[in-house]
DNA sequence: GACATAATTCGATGATTCTGGAATTATCGA
DNA sequence: TCGATAATTCCAGAATCATCGAATTATGTC
């Protein structure tokens, strides 16, 4: 029942792709555009850098199987996955908190499980 | 009551001072070694990299306050700073996860928060 | 088909990063 | 004080990365 965990190669890699201003915008901004995601296009004119300079960036978060991406006409619109960021954040909790990751979770920051868990108004949106 | 949330600007510090091979190796040597922390010395001589190298990227991980340095006479003993790793890791929460961060958190992977929420048990180990 | 739009790939350039050799600093022991 | 050890800083070279202009691909409209 392990939650598949990253290889450390993998999670270099996931890391990478936010390791940088430009990237971690461009992650942040579809994290904060929910489901629908965004078009390129859009992402670029929000973060003011050229086209093709984004293109570069989503192409590493892609191949870090963070975003993905969909053709949508002439659009393509990129979503941030959630599942790959879950991975990162399980990797780091495992491998670099030394065992415990309850000394690395900000304590009672999120509310892990709400009380209820019957009905958690996150559902298909980040599949 | 916010646990001091990360700028992005410090995210990406501490995110780079990760995304990397021999880095990553380093804190999760350092993670595995535990309280204790290790020689600088045992650290290159584990990972195979030259003395120097090594002080670059720890130079990196200590202005990214991941990691933390004491002298013992000739020897400079670093420990991994879980405090730091546990910042980071809240900003991926609240940034990086749509604002919900249980579903960034692998299923039951971690006992968040023990049944009784009064007493947490992961205490001085980490600084 | 011809044209316009959205995005990517190609190519080049400047900046940054990673690495290790050599020199330097700090500590310990005799 | 001298020598040995641990680690860092200094320096240079190679490699990688980030950025953007130009060309290309893919789609939609007329």
């Amino acid at each position: 029942m392990e939650s598949t965990n990253l290889t450390p190669d993998i999670a270099v890699q996931a890391l990478a792709a936010l390791a940088q201003e430009t990237r971690l915008g461009v992650f942040r901004r579809l994290v904060a555009a929910g489901p629908e995601g965004l078009p390129a296009g859009d992402i670029a004119a929000s973060l003011g850098v050229a086209a093709n300079t984004l293109s570069f960036h989503l192409a590493h978060q892609a191949q870090a199987a963070l975003v993905t991406a969909t053709r949508e006409g002439r659009v393509i619109r990129y979503r941030a996955d959630f599942s790959r960021m879950a991975e990162l954040i399980g990797f780091l909790l495992a491998d670099c908190c030394g065992g415990r990751p309850e000394i690395c979770l900000p304590l009672g920051l999120p509310p892990t499980v709400p009380e209820t868990t019957d009905e958690a108004p996150a559902r298909s949106c980040c599949g």
